[in-house]
RNA sequence: AGGCGGGUAGCUCAGUUGGUAGAGCGCUGGCCUUACAAGCCGGAUGUCGCAGGUUCGAGUCCUGUCCCGCCUACCA
């Protein structure tokens, strides 16, 4: 075996090791008959087409592909179903933007053209994102990779509307819905976002006509955000019961502009008496209250608005003007009019739609929606129930709240790109024909032949809200729906509860009469290192590939801002990411392994995962540690017999560090199961670095050196078992650099190909031993205590020390008589330290410290500088004394005695005990050293 | 407006059923001790947002309050 380089590599390992595990079908679900495992199934939210992994993307691949790995370890038939998103708007948009650049539309392409250009380059550069994934290790099963668009799916998509009309729960009608005259096409509510903006609140007059100046005032003043909409107005509400305006119950307004009476109605639902004039103008075809108001009086819906966002013929002579223009020109027309009456700053929510930003514009609209009360009654009933249970569970709320809220869902979209929707209107009468299968022959209402397919396609969301089961073959009855389906955990982010979640339930529940999935796991949103949310312009995007390949800073900037100034840029890079301030010019390499480790250890809680490169290099120095480990280790290992189950080691240290694998390996099993994955990885972390490394590691070369042949032999037999376990229990968070050591280490025979395929390690693999790891414990802090003394005294490293250890505690007393050898090793000390129990006498010289109930007593005559030692003495007296004061009163408290619990009071009294001790240990050595001067 | 979450070390965050606060990074003293300087051995650091309450005992439970973030709905 060729030798390893200091430091570990990942450039060079992780690709090799992918496709070691692609070429031996090491992540394929099992779909043999006579494949009896429990089953584990994960459907991969699929990322759009058009996607380049962000850091959201790496989180999720991470979280899955963790507990994907755990359960395959765990002797489950594992199933990790990966796809892609057409993702209707944004994949458009991206193919006009590209046509656009050649001076063309899609309308120069026709349907039919523009459609296989889509296809066209969606089979170009649409796997970029799974290519990604493979890169940070996630291990999915790649052969079933899956298209919203794939025939079997379009398939299931077309079913799945078929029975919902046939249900009478998808309907057609025409009501105001969210327009963004930018994508040309409606929005669902979800799809557009609130943004606060600062805005006026303008009030104008409405003259009545026929007025009598001796019943009132002539005009009615109405105050609203946008002047504009005016144009569209088709009455004026005031309350029933405000007595300013009793009088003009049952009037006519003049419109301005338009040949148009306006009536004044009373409506106390819309109005709010104490707000603005307490009257509102009501138009009816561009505001989603209005429109209620105007269905609840029969009132004219007068859309003022073309498709592309500018005023129509409604609007007289302010047709053609954009929405912004026409809201200045009427403001101007009106006080031109002598009819403004005040304008005041106000606060107001701008409505954008989610893709392209541009402000969206309620608008009157045929379309088609899925009735969802229905729907949503058992999607509520499976989570109160527990069928599907979702972690964090503070989500539960969240979830109840917008699925008894729910409105009907506006599921047609004016886009080329979809499923294109299954009705066939007919030329000859008003039948609407919805079949199964391609176009119908003639028209199921009057046998015409005319027959159109309605142009519109379906809202991205419908056809992922299939997703858990339309992947496995569905409607059919697959080997794969009767196998894998419900899956088991769905996770993803809580962004898409709503979207996506709850719409999966709503439609599992409704198709298969089962939940989609056991569980929901939801993760927070990655942000930058100040907490600001990642986004293009803010340029503090992170590409986890830079991370992973390392990259410079300059190109990162570049990068995330193109376009834009280097010096701005990597300005805003830099501030985004105050710690790369220590970090030179560029990202190292860090690895997949080190992006995925730093990805779990946030607790999955929080909403807001603020991602610090720093912690990156931690974890990337973690995994350099794990590679030394195994390089120390290896010379002394190699060529061992390993057994797959523990042997009884007779030493203490062996005893210790299998007790502590069976615990970790254990404790690490139920956090992943919890999805605590931050425990987990934290439990690992702290076991592979501060007791395999620093401790077990460090006993080993003393045993080796020291111990006799057997002890040698049981050392070298524990340290290839313990570490075959460690990087099995480590593998889910660090698949590669795990592969790589474990495939170069001595390991039991009847281990499979892949460290990805062998067993997860469990309490069994390490029998707990309390006394072990109590004595380990006790030996440690009086190592660390005598360690400290050294170096509180400024001692030489080589200078040997008189050490003396004394107990009471008859247990205590033999393990340091046991190990005095190794505490020699340990704390350097002039001969095998003095063990015996305590003495009213302490030798002059000597500095006292407590570990446990052992007194630590280090001989520094002619070493201590008197000044120094005394300082040094009162300061911990002091602390000492608090201490003391402070469990004294809670000791004496009757109440405390009474009420706490019994090991509460043992555990006290033990702490004042030992206090005490080392207070006595320090006025004695205060005492000696007075005498000493 | 309503809902949810958060305010803990200089920074980013953990903290199970109430029992005198932890990690990583940073800081600091000493070490190139042949696995690892991406390391080793030590060390320092907190009015747990604020004010009350319950309790023998509160970061943890209750009430009020002030900030911050997100979500949902909206006053035209």
């Amino acid at each position: 075996m060729h030798e390893l380089p200091k430091v570990y590599d990942p450039t060079d390992v992780e690709p090799r090791w992918y496709a070691y595990w692609a070429e031996h079908g090491v992540f394929r679900a099992g779909t043999a008959d006579g494949d009896v495992r429990p089953v584990y199934v994960i459907a991969l939210p699929p990322p759009n087409v058009t996607g380049s992994l962000h850091m959201g993307h790496a989180l999720m691949g991470t979280a899955e592909d963790v507990l994907i790995r755990h359960k395959r370890m765990q002797g489950y038939n594992t199933l990790w179903q990966p796809g892609t998103d057409h993702a209707g708007i944004a994949t458009q948009t991206v193919v006009e933007r590209q046509l656009r650049q050649e001076g063309k539309s899609r309308h120069d392409l026709g349907r039919e053209g523009f459609v296989a250009r889509v296809w066209q380059w969606k089979e170009q550069s649409g796997n970029r994102i799974i290519e990604q994934m493979r890169v940070l290790g996630c291990s999915a099963d790649w052969d079933r990779l899956k298209f919203t668009m794939d025939p079997d799916l379009s398939h299931a998509v077309r079913e799945a509307f078929v029975r919902l009309y046939e249900d009478k729960l998808i309907y057609r009608a025409t009501r105001l819905i969210n327009w963004c005259s930018d994508c040309r096409t409606a929005l669902s509510d979800l799809e557009v976002e609130n943004e606060e903006a600062d805005g006026k609140l303008y009030e104008f007059a409405y003259q009545l006509i026929d007025g009598d100046a001796s019943l009132g005032p002539t005009e009615l003043v109405v105050a609203t955000t946008r002047p504009e909409t005016m144009l569209g107005d088709t009455a004026v509400a005031v309350h029933p019961e405000d007595p300013r305006y009793l009088h003009l119950h049952g009037k006519k307004l003049k419109h301005p502009f338009l040949d148009r009476e306006v009536p004044v109605i009373t409506d106390a639902i819309l109005v709010d008496m104490k707000f603005g004039t307490g009257a509102v103008k009501v138009t009816p075809a561009h505001d989603f209250n209005d429109f209620a108001t105007g269905k609840r009086h029969s009132l004219e819906e007068i859309s003022i608005l073309n498709l592309d966002g500018t005023l129509n013929q409604n609007a007289g002579r302010f047709a053609g003007l954009t929405v912004a223009r026409a809201r200045k020109d009427v403001k101007l027309a009106l006080a031109e009019l002598g009819l403004e009456r005040g304008e005041k700053a106000h606060k107001l929510q701008v409505p954008r739609c989610q893709r392209c930003r541009t402000i969206v514009e309620p608008m009157i609209s045929t379309q088609w929606f899925v009735k969802m009360q229905p729907l949503a009654e058992p999607a509520l009933a499976a989570v109160r129930d527990g069928r599907t249970e979702i972690i964090p569970t503070e989500w539960v709320k969240t979830y109840e709240h917008w699925l008894t809220n729910i409105q009907d869902w506006c599921i047609s979209r004016q886009l080329w790109w979809g499923h294109q929707i299954p009705a066939f209107y007919c030329d000859a009468c008003d039948h609407v024909t919805v079949t199964r299968t391609g176009t119908p022959s003639a028209c199921e209402g009057c046998g015409s032949t005319g027959l159109r397919q309605d142009p519109d396609v379906l809202d991205t969301w419908f056809s992922s809200g299939l997703w858990p089961f339309s992947t496995l073959g569905w409607p059919h009855e697959t080997p794969e729906m009767r196998r894998f389906y419900p899956t088991s955990d769905l996770e993803t982010g809580y962004d898409i509860l709503f979207f996506w979640v709850a719409r999966m339930l709503m439609m599992g529940l409704y198709f298969t009469g089962e939940v989609p999935f056991r569980r929901v796991l939801l993760h927070g949103m990655v942000v930058d290192e100040t907490g600001e949310k990642m986004s293009k312009v803010k340029g503090n995007t992170l590409d986890p590939l830079d991370l992973i390949h390392g990259s410079s800073f300059d190109h990162v900037a570049q990068r995330t801002m193109p376009g834009a100034p280097l010096a701005e840029a990597l300005q805003k890079f830099k501030k985004a990411y105050p710690s790369t301030a220590q970090m030179g010019q560029a990202f190292p390499a860090y690895g997949a392994d080190s992006i995925r480790l730093t990805l779990c250890s946030y607790s999955p809680q929080a909403k807001r995962i603020s991602l610090s490169p720093k912690r990156i290099e931690g974890y990337r120095n973690f995994c350099n540690k794990v590679y030394n480990a195994v390089r120390y280790s290896l010379p002394h290992i190699e060529g061992q017999a390993v057994a797959s189950a523990p042997s009884a080691p007779q030493h203490l240290v062996n005893r210790w560090i299998l007790s502590r694998l069976g615990s970790v390996s254990e404790q690490a099993s139920q956090s992943i199961e919890a999805f605590r994955l931050d425990e987990a990885s934290s439990a690992i972390y702290h076991f592979f670095w501060d007791e395999l490394c620093d401790w077990y590691l460090e006993f080993s070369k003393a045993i080796l050196t020291l111990g006799t042949p057997s002890e040698q032999a049981e050392v070298r037999q524990t340290l290839a078992y313990v570490v075959e376990g460690a990087l099995r229990a480590l593998h889910p968070f660090a698949p590669f650099l795990t592969e790589e050591l474990w495939q170069r280490i001595p390991r039991p025979s009847d281990r499979p190909l892949s460290i990805a395929l062998s067993p997860y390690p469990t309490r069994e693999s390490g029998p707990v031993d309390p006394t072990a790891e109590a004595a380990v414990q006790l030996l440690t802090s009086v190592i660390t205590a005598a360690r400290t003394i050294r170096s509180d005294h400024d001692l030489d490293k080589t200078a040997k020390v008189p050490l003396e250890l004394r107990t009471h505690d008859p247990d205590s007393l033999a393990l340091l008589n046991e190990q005095s050898a190794l505490i020699q090793w340990f704390v350097k000390t002039d001969g095998a330290p003095r063990v015996g129990v305590p003495e009213a006498q302490r030798p002059a010289g000597a500095v006292t410290a407590v570990a446990g109930n052992v007194e630590v007593l280090v001989g520094l005559r002619g070493l201590l500088d008197p000044a120094k030692e005394e300082a040094r003495i009162e300061r911990n007296l002091k602390k000492i004394e608090r201490d003391i004061v402070g469990l004294e009163a809670r000791l004496k408290n009757e109440n405390f005695l009474k009420n706490a619990p019994a090991d509460v009071v043992e555990v006290t009294s033990k702490e004042l005990e030992t206090l005490r001790v080392q207070r006595l240990a320090l006025l004695d050595a205060k005492k000696l050293l007075l005498e000493l001067n």
